[in-house]
DNA sequence: GTCTATAGTGCGATAGAC
DNA sequence: GTCTATCGCACTATAGAC
């Protein structure tokens, strides 16, 4: 790698030409799925050339990985921001959130790096790190709440929400799965959510 | 489809020919993913050849298609087969014989063919039409539940089965999505399904 | 029905001009 | 850095012998 030889203002570039590649390579993920995206589907929704977008990216699997991983740390950084408030979110009102920040599109291809990371290490490294991460950012946010709003004890706190996180991870991941397939906003999700918030509540 | 100029012996045996082709698919699968398992991988794994396989599906997507029916097929069975006994399960044992039922591999698999279902209207149809056979069984089983062992008025517990139900289903993805990409029957998961049938109790 | 062999196609990745 | 042009490969599906 030689950096070093480059302009200093076209770092900033890099990353905008980085970002173009990646956003053409998520709609054409959308539209037919990353197996049967070619590169020319990209270099066509880009509006760059093949030999542009391998200065960018060493392979067609790196580029099916960053958009995974970009679209999981938006998810990740979306949580954070979300308990980072000071409202203090019930967990029913966390899940609605979670479930809410998804679009049909992102919940589509969401699925698609599910099924990639069943055979790729590399993505499912980043899909069990990101997942991790989340599911740790609510169990601490539970636990919070547990204390302030219920009144729990420390420890007690502690332990129920590592569980409570982990349901309410598996409920999202089902969310995501319902999204994507089923594509509802429709009553019967608005009453789901509703009754899981009570149950979570 | 000229199936009348065949012997009658011969039914079983195509049927066992498809089994045999979709079985090896399913090694493949696993190994590989539904993407970037090829023909040839399939005729290796079955012993077969590319032009027997051909005479028994028109099509590799034929082949992924009917690999992921099968699996779906297989669970809405064993669901409907463990809600008919008479045991009268809980929603909480229910929800631990789902969870238990599945291998890694059929998960595996199966996360595949959702990511598929995102772009292959077919296949999209059978999943959707599957998830809501499962949905549905489950919904009837909660409601017997819910009057029998919870004392229940008839109308409530149609309406609270539903949404149970829905919830049920939810937390069973999200269940097949971290045995798939985490790979565990670790304490974690056992604490998990303990906690969440209590929840669901 | 099953085989071997191959036709035909589309892909990922690179070379070299600018 | 970006383009055009293309190489070589792997793949799906079929043809024809048995």
């Amino acid at each position: 790698m030689r950096e070093a030889s480059l302009p200093k203002l076209s770092q900033a570039r890099q990353e905008l030409r980085r970002q173009q590649i990646l956003q053409a390579a998520m709609r054409c993920f959308v539209r037919n799925g990353m197996g049967r995206t070619s590169v020319a589907d990209i270099t066509a929704e880009s509006g760059l050339s093949a030999g542009s977008i391998y200065t960018h990216f060493a392979s067609k699997a790196e580029i099916v990985q960053a958009t995974a991983q970009d679209l999981l740390e938006r998810r990740l950084t979306a949580l954070a921001g979300f308990v980072g408030e000071a409202r203090l979110p019930s967990p029913a009102q966390l899940l609605r959130h979670l479930a809410d920040g998804i679009s049909r599109d992102e919940a589509r291809v969401g699925l698609q790096a599910w099924g990639e990371a069943t055979t790729d290490p590399v993505m499912c490294g980043n899909v069990v790190a990101t997942t991790d991460g989340m599911r740790d950012a609510i169990a601490a946010h539970c636990e919070v709440w547990l204390v302030a709003v219920k009144g729990h004890e420390a420890s007690v706190a502690r332990s129920r929400a590592a569980g409570l996180a982990a349901q309410l991870m598996a409920v999202y991941q089902g969310l995501i799965v319902r999204k994507a397939l089923f594509g509802t906003t429709d009553a019967a999700d608005e009453t789901f959510i509703a009754d899981a918030a009570d149950r979570f509540a």
